[in-house]
DNA sequence: TGCTAATGATCAGTATACTGATTGTAGGTC
DNA sequence: GACCTACAATCAGTATACTGATCATTAGCA
Protein backbone atom coordinates (compact mmCIF):
# COMPACT_ATOMS: atom_id res chain seq x y z
CA UNK A 1 0.00 0.00 0.00
CA UNK A 2 3.16 2.24 -0.33
CA UNK A 3 2.60 5.21 -2.08
CA UNK A 4 5.67 6.81 -4.30
CA UNK A 5 4.69 10.13 -3.99
CA UNK A 6 4.90 10.63 -0.48
CA UNK A 7 7.26 9.32 1.69
CA UNK A 8 5.22 6.59 4.17
CA UNK A 9 4.82 8.10 7.29
CA UNK A 10 2.21 7.23 9.54
CA UNK A 11 1.45 10.38 12.38
CA UNK A 12 0.61 7.81 14.85
CA UNK A 13 4.79 7.46 15.29
CA UNK A 14 5.05 10.99 15.82
CA UNK A 15 5.90 12.03 19.68
CA UNK A 16 4.36 15.43 19.27
CA UNK A 17 0.73 13.73 17.49
CA UNK A 18 0.99 11.16 20.60
CA UNK A 19 2.24 14.38 22.85
CA UNK A 20 -0.94 16.49 21.24
CA UNK A 21 -3.08 13.42 22.51
CA UNK A 22 -2.47 13.07 25.59
CA UNK A 23 -3.17 16.86 26.42
CA UNK A 24 -6.32 17.11 24.54
CA UNK A 25 -7.24 13.52 26.79
CA UNK A 26 -5.68 15.55 30.37
CA UNK A 27 -7.89 18.57 29.33
CA UNK A 28 -11.07 16.22 28.88
CA UNK A 29 -10.63 13.87 31.98
CA UNK A 30 -9.82 17.43 33.79
CA UNK A 31 -12.79 18.89 32.58
CA UNK A 32 -14.79 15.54 33.19
CA UNK A 33 -14.15 16.24 36.76
CA UNK A 34 -14.29 20.18 37.28
CA UNK A 35 -16.14 21.12 34.10
CA UNK A 36 -19.10 21.51 36.35
CA UNK A 37 -17.63 23.92 38.39
CA UNK A 38 -16.61 26.05 35.62
CA UNK A 39 -12.93 25.56 35.95
CA UNK A 40 -10.49 24.95 33.54
CA UNK A 41 -7.00 23.56 33.72
CA UNK A 42 -4.99 26.99 32.97
CA UNK A 43 -7.71 28.70 35.66
CA UNK A 44 -6.97 25.92 37.99
CA UNK A 45 -3.49 26.72 38.07
CA UNK A 46 -3.93 30.20 38.05
CA UNK A 47 -5.86 30.12 41.21
CA UNK A 48 -3.73 28.05 42.56
CA UNK A 49 -0.63 30.00 42.33
CA UNK A 50 -2.25 33.38 43.24
CA UNK A 51 -3.18 31.42 46.71
CA UNK A 52 0.30 30.12 46.85
CA UNK A 53 1.29 33.85 46.45
CA UNK A 54 -1.23 36.65 47.49
CA UNK A 55 -0.17 40.01 45.67
CA UNK A 56 1.91 37.94 42.78
CA UNK A 57 1.78 40.36 39.80
CA UNK A 58 0.44 39.00 36.29
CA UNK A 59 4.09 38.90 34.63
CA UNK A 60 5.03 37.13 37.68
CA UNK A 61 2.17 34.35 37.19
CA UNK A 62 2.45 34.20 33.49
CA UNK A 63 6.16 33.30 33.67
CA UNK A 64 4.97 30.43 37.05
CA UNK A 65 2.45 29.06 35.12
CA UNK A 66 4.30 28.96 31.95
CA UNK A 67 1.95 31.11 29.97
CA UNK A 68 2.45 34.29 27.66
CA UNK A 69 1.23 37.88 29.38
CA UNK A 70 -2.04 38.16 26.78
CA UNK A 71 -3.11 34.68 27.32
CA UNK A 72 -3.03 35.39 31.35
CA UNK A 73 -4.60 38.35 30.95
CA UNK A 74 -7.90 36.75 29.35
CA UNK A 75 -7.45 33.61 32.16
CA UNK A 76 -7.23 36.29 34.99
CA UNK A 77 -9.83 38.20 33.28
CA UNK A 78 -12.18 35.40 33.67
CA UNK A 79 -11.21 34.71 36.79
CA UNK A 80 -11.97 38.20 38.29
CA UNK A 81 -15.53 38.41 36.19
CA UNK A 82 -16.44 35.14 38.41
CA UNK A 83 -15.37 36.94 41.52
CA UNK A 84 -12.58 34.69 42.42
CA UNK A 85 -9.55 37.25 42.05
CA UNK A 86 -9.07 40.45 43.11
CA UNK A 87 -7.19 42.75 40.39
CA UNK A 88 -5.32 45.94 42.27
CA UNK A 89 -2.85 48.58 41.14
CA UNK A 90 0.51 47.94 42.73
CA UNK A 91 1.14 51.11 45.26
CA UNK A 92 5.28 50.64 44.04
CA UNK A 93 4.54 50.15 40.48
CA UNK A 94 1.39 51.68 39.19
CA UNK A 95 1.95 49.65 35.89
CA UNK A 96 1.57 46.48 37.53
CA UNK A 97 -1.34 44.38 38.75
CA UNK A 98 -1.45 42.85 41.88
CA UNK A 99 -3.67 39.37 42.36
CA UNK A 100 -5.58 38.24 45.09
CA UNK A 101 -7.78 35.61 45.56
CA UNK A 102 -11.22 36.55 46.98
CA UNK A 103 -13.36 34.41 49.31
CA UNK A 104 -15.29 33.09 46.65
CA UNK A 105 -12.03 32.12 45.24
CA UNK A 106 -10.51 30.29 48.31
CA UNK A 107 -13.72 28.48 48.22
CA UNK A 108 -13.47 26.96 44.61
CA UNK A 109 -10.13 26.23 45.62
CA UNK A 110 -10.87 24.24 48.29
CA UNK A 111 -13.66 22.69 46.34
CA UNK A 112 -11.58 22.45 42.72
CA UNK A 113 -8.56 20.16 44.52
CA UNK A 114 -10.25 17.29 45.35
CA UNK A 115 -11.37 16.67 41.61
CA UNK A 116 -8.15 18.09 40.32
CA UNK A 117 -6.21 14.91 42.41
CA UNK A 118 -8.64 12.55 41.12
CA UNK A 119 -8.15 13.44 37.67
CA UNK A 120 -4.17 13.60 37.88
CA UNK A 121 -4.73 10.35 39.24
CA UNK A 122 -7.08 9.16 36.32
CA UNK A 123 -4.52 10.05 33.99
CA UNK A 124 -1.51 7.84 34.79
CA UNK A 125 -4.68 5.05 35.25
CA UNK A 126 -3.42 3.22 33.05
CA UNK A 127 0.47 2.55 34.31
CA UNK A 128 1.64 1.36 36.93
CA UNK A 129 2.75 2.91 39.88
CA UNK A 130 6.38 2.40 39.14
CA UNK A 131 5.26 3.11 35.77
CA UNK A 132 3.87 6.21 36.39
CA UNK A 133 7.12 7.19 38.62
CA UNK A 134 9.00 6.40 35.68
CA UNK A 135 6.60 8.84 33.08
CA UNK A 136 6.85 11.12 35.25
CA UNK A 137 10.65 11.15 35.41
CA UNK A 138 11.37 11.34 31.85
CA UNK A 139 8.34 13.85 31.47
CA UNK A 140 9.97 16.19 33.49
CA UNK A 141 13.58 15.61 32.44
CA UNK A 142 11.33 17.05 28.70
CA UNK A 143 9.80 19.50 30.18
CA UNK A 144 12.71 21.11 32.01
CA UNK A 145 15.78 20.40 29.14
CA UNK A 146 13.66 21.56 26.65
CA UNK A 147 11.80 24.63 28.77
CA UNK A 148 13.70 27.28 26.78
CA UNK A 149 11.95 26.41 23.60
CA UNK A 150 8.22 26.73 24.90
CA UNK A 151 7.13 29.98 23.21
CA UNK A 152 6.39 31.02 26.94
CA UNK A 153 9.21 29.33 29.21
CA UNK A 154 8.74 28.78 32.89
CA UNK A 155 10.05 30.52 35.81
CA UNK A 156 10.23 29.11 39.20
CA UNK A 157 9.46 31.56 41.59
CA UNK A 158 12.08 31.74 44.46
CA UNK B 1 5.55 28.18 54.26
CA UNK B 2 3.13 26.76 54.55
CA UNK B 3 -0.57 28.20 54.06
CA UNK B 4 -3.52 27.16 56.30
CA UNK B 5 -6.08 28.00 54.16
CA UNK B 6 -5.06 26.16 50.90
CA UNK B 7 -3.41 22.99 50.75
CA UNK B 8 0.13 23.22 50.24
CA UNK B 9 -0.13 22.07 46.52
CA UNK B 10 2.02 22.81 43.68
CA UNK B 11 1.43 22.89 39.94
CA UNK B 12 4.67 21.56 38.76
CA UNK B 13 3.93 18.71 40.89
CA UNK B 14 1.18 17.90 38.71
CA UNK B 15 0.94 15.10 35.22
CA UNK B 16 -1.40 17.69 33.32
CA UNK B 17 0.84 20.74 33.92
CA UNK B 18 3.61 18.78 32.71
CA UNK B 19 1.74 17.51 30.05
CA UNK B 20 0.11 20.94 28.91
CA UNK B 21 3.85 22.64 29.63
CA UNK B 22 5.15 19.24 27.03
CA UNK B 23 2.34 20.04 24.77
CA UNK B 24 3.55 23.77 24.50
CA UNK B 25 7.24 22.77 24.04
CA UNK B 26 6.22 20.77 21.05
CA UNK B 27 4.14 22.98 19.56
CA UNK B 28 7.08 25.50 19.98
CA UNK B 29 9.68 23.22 18.38
CA UNK B 30 7.60 22.37 15.45
CA UNK B 31 7.09 26.04 14.65
CA UNK B 32 11.00 26.60 14.99
CA UNK B 33 11.16 24.07 12.16
CA UNK B 34 8.10 24.57 9.97
CA UNK B 35 6.83 27.72 10.84
CA UNK B 36 8.47 30.04 8.15
CA UNK B 37 6.46 27.18 5.38
CA UNK B 38 3.48 28.31 7.83
CA UNK B 39 2.18 24.75 8.55
CA UNK B 40 1.36 24.02 12.16
CA UNK B 41 1.61 20.70 13.52
CA UNK B 42 -2.13 19.96 13.16
CA UNK B 43 -2.08 20.89 9.54
CA UNK B 44 0.86 18.53 9.00
CA UNK B 45 -1.27 16.14 10.11
CA UNK B 46 -4.27 16.76 7.80
CA UNK B 47 -1.81 16.88 5.23
CA UNK B 48 0.16 13.70 5.75
CA UNK B 49 -3.53 11.86 6.35
CA UNK B 50 -5.27 13.54 3.07
CA UNK B 51 -2.10 12.05 1.24
CA UNK B 52 -2.05 8.41 2.49
CA UNK B 53 -6.01 8.32 1.91
CA UNK B 54 -7.16 10.77 -1.43
CA UNK B 55 -10.26 11.26 -1.03
CA UNK B 56 -11.23 10.52 2.52
CA UNK B 57 -13.87 12.59 3.96
CA UNK B 58 -13.98 15.55 6.63
CA UNK B 59 -15.65 13.25 9.60
CA UNK B 60 -12.86 10.37 8.92
CA UNK B 61 -10.12 13.04 8.71
CA UNK B 62 -11.21 14.10 11.91
CA UNK B 63 -11.51 11.24 13.55
CA UNK B 64 -8.18 9.81 12.02
CA UNK B 65 -6.48 12.84 13.47
CA UNK B 66 -8.36 13.09 16.81
CA UNK B 67 -9.98 16.23 15.98
CA UNK B 68 -14.39 17.06 16.28
CA UNK B 69 -15.41 18.16 12.84
CA UNK B 70 -15.68 21.91 13.47
CA UNK B 71 -11.98 22.26 14.06
CA UNK B 72 -11.28 20.14 11.75
CA UNK B 73 -13.69 22.24 8.87
CA UNK B 74 -11.64 24.82 10.23
CA UNK B 75 -8.10 23.11 9.51
CA UNK B 76 -9.26 22.44 5.73
CA UNK B 77 -10.55 25.67 5.40
CA UNK B 78 -7.31 27.22 6.10
CA UNK B 79 -5.53 24.55 3.82
CA UNK B 80 -7.93 24.82 1.00
CA UNK B 81 -6.78 29.17 1.21
CA UNK B 82 -3.61 28.22 0.58
CA UNK B 83 -4.68 25.65 -2.73
CA UNK B 84 -3.05 22.79 -0.55
CA UNK B 85 -6.18 20.64 -0.54
CA UNK B 86 -9.28 20.53 -2.92
CA UNK B 87 -12.54 20.11 -1.55
CA UNK B 88 -15.03 18.19 -3.94
CA UNK B 89 -18.73 16.95 -2.71
CA UNK B 90 -18.84 13.51 -3.07
CA UNK B 91 -21.06 12.08 -5.95
CA UNK B 92 -22.12 8.63 -3.55
CA UNK B 93 -22.94 11.08 -0.50
CA UNK B 94 -23.90 14.40 -1.33
CA UNK B 95 -23.52 15.27 2.13
CA UNK B 96 -20.09 14.58 2.50
CA UNK B 97 -16.89 16.42 1.19
CA UNK B 98 -13.69 14.38 -0.40
CA UNK B 99 -10.73 15.81 -0.11
CA UNK B 100 -7.23 15.48 -2.00
CA UNK B 101 -4.54 17.11 -2.08
CA UNK B 102 -3.36 19.94 -4.85
CA UNK B 103 0.14 20.02 -6.86
CA UNK B 104 0.77 22.84 -4.49
CA UNK B 105 -0.15 20.58 -1.12
CA UNK B 106 2.18 17.28 -2.65
CA UNK B 107 5.27 19.67 -2.96
CA UNK B 108 4.47 21.59 0.87
CA UNK B 109 4.32 17.89 2.52
CA UNK B 110 7.54 17.05 0.90
CA UNK B 111 9.19 20.04 1.55
CA UNK B 112 7.54 19.87 5.24
CA UNK B 113 8.73 16.22 6.24
CA UNK B 114 12.39 16.93 6.62
CA UNK B 115 11.75 19.35 8.97
CA UNK B 116 8.77 17.48 10.84
CA UNK B 117 11.50 14.65 11.35
CA UNK B 118 13.84 17.28 12.55
CA UNK B 119 11.63 18.21 15.30
CA UNK B 120 10.42 14.92 16.06
CA UNK B 121 14.13 14.46 17.02
CA UNK B 122 14.52 17.51 19.09
CA UNK B 123 11.35 16.90 21.07
CA UNK B 124 12.87 14.09 22.35
CA UNK B 125 15.96 15.19 22.22
CA UNK B 126 17.13 15.42 26.12
CA UNK B 127 16.42 11.13 26.68
CA UNK B 128 18.74 8.53 26.02
CA UNK B 129 17.96 6.20 22.70
CA UNK B 130 16.72 3.69 25.31
CA UNK B 131 14.40 6.60 27.45
CA UNK B 132 12.91 7.65 23.91
CA UNK B 133 11.78 3.89 23.63
CA UNK B 134 10.51 3.78 27.63
CA UNK B 135 8.92 7.32 27.03
CA UNK B 136 6.99 6.17 23.68
CA UNK B 137 6.11 3.32 25.26
CA UNK B 138 4.32 4.63 28.20
CA UNK B 139 2.89 7.74 25.84
CA UNK B 140 0.93 4.93 23.31
CA UNK B 141 0.25 3.59 26.44
CA UNK B 142 -1.41 6.23 28.26
CA UNK B 143 -2.56 7.81 24.70
CA UNK B 144 -4.47 4.44 23.66
CA UNK B 145 -5.93 3.71 26.74
CA UNK B 146 -7.13 7.19 28.33
CA UNK B 147 -8.57 7.29 24.32
CA UNK B 148 -12.18 7.04 25.17
CA UNK B 149 -11.87 10.37 27.66
CA UNK B 150 -10.91 12.75 24.97
CA UNK B 151 -13.58 14.74 23.58
CA UNK B 152 -12.71 13.94 20.57
CA UNK B 153 -11.29 9.92 20.54
CA UNK B 154 -9.18 8.77 17.32
CA UNK B 155 -10.42 6.06 15.21
CA UNK B 156 -7.87 4.53 13.18
CA UNK B 157 -8.71 3.51 9.83
CA UNK B 158 -8.83 -0.25 8.69
C1' DT C 1 -44.50 6.59 -0.28
C1' DG C 2 -44.07 9.35 3.62
C1' DC C 3 -41.94 9.78 8.27
C1' DT C 4 -38.13 9.78 10.99
C1' DA C 5 -33.62 8.88 12.83
C1' DA C 6 -28.94 9.36 11.79
C1' DT C 7 -25.23 11.61 9.66
C1' DG C 8 -21.73 15.17 7.38
C1' DA C 9 -20.93 19.76 7.45
C1' DT C 10 -21.30 24.28 9.11
C1' DC C 11 -22.14 28.11 12.43
C1' DA C 12 -22.11 30.66 16.91
C1' DG C 13 -19.92 30.86 21.16
C1' DT C 14 -16.09 30.10 24.66
C1' DA C 15 -11.28 29.27 26.12
C1' DT C 16 -6.54 28.53 25.40
C1' DA C 17 -2.01 30.04 23.20
C1' DC C 18 0.63 32.57 20.59
C1' DT C 19 2.68 37.20 17.70
C1' DG C 20 3.31 41.87 17.16
C1' DA C 21 1.89 46.59 18.16
C1' DT C 22 0.60 50.02 21.45
C1' DT C 23 0.00 52.44 25.92
C1' DG C 24 1.41 53.85 30.35
C1' DT C 25 4.80 53.87 33.89
C1' DA C 26 9.51 53.52 35.88
C1' DG C 27 14.29 54.51 36.09
C1' DG C 28 18.55 55.97 34.35
C1' DT C 29 21.34 59.43 31.71
C1' DC C 30 22.68 63.82 29.71
C1' DG D 1 14.08 68.56 33.68
C1' DA D 2 13.97 66.25 29.08
C1' DC D 3 15.05 61.96 26.88
C1' DC D 4 15.40 57.23 26.31
C1' DT D 5 15.19 52.52 27.39
C1' DA D 6 12.88 48.96 29.71
C1' DC D 7 8.94 46.85 31.23
C1' DA D 8 3.69 45.61 32.76
C1' DA D 9 -0.39 45.39 30.67
C1' DT D 10 -3.53 45.51 26.98
C1' DC D 11 -5.26 45.05 22.17
C1' DA D 12 -5.77 43.12 17.42
C1' DG D 13 -5.15 39.17 14.85
C1' DT D 14 -4.53 34.02 13.96
C1' DA D 15 -4.99 29.08 15.04
C1' DT D 16 -6.34 25.29 17.74
C1' DA D 17 -10.09 22.77 20.44
C1' DC D 18 -14.15 22.16 22.21
C1' DT D 19 -19.95 22.49 22.91
C1' DG D 20 -24.35 22.83 21.21
C1' DA D 21 -27.44 24.18 17.45
C1' DT D 22 -28.77 24.10 12.69
C1' DC D 23 -29.15 22.46 7.88
C1' DA D 24 -29.05 19.28 4.10
C1' DT D 25 -28.96 14.71 2.86
C1' DT D 26 -29.25 9.85 3.52
C1' DA D 27 -31.25 5.61 4.95
C1' DG D 28 -34.35 2.80 7.57
C1' DC D 29 -39.03 1.71 8.33
C1' DA D 30 -44.19 1.58 8.60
Amino acid sequence: MKRSQTPAIDIDDQPGHNIRRLHQISVGIFLQELGEMGITPVQYAALQTVANHPGIDQRTLARTIALDTSTTGGVVDRLEARGCVERRTSPEDRRARQLFLTDDGHKALLDAVPAMLRAQDQILGPLSERQRAEFMKLLRLLVNTNNEHSRAPSESMK
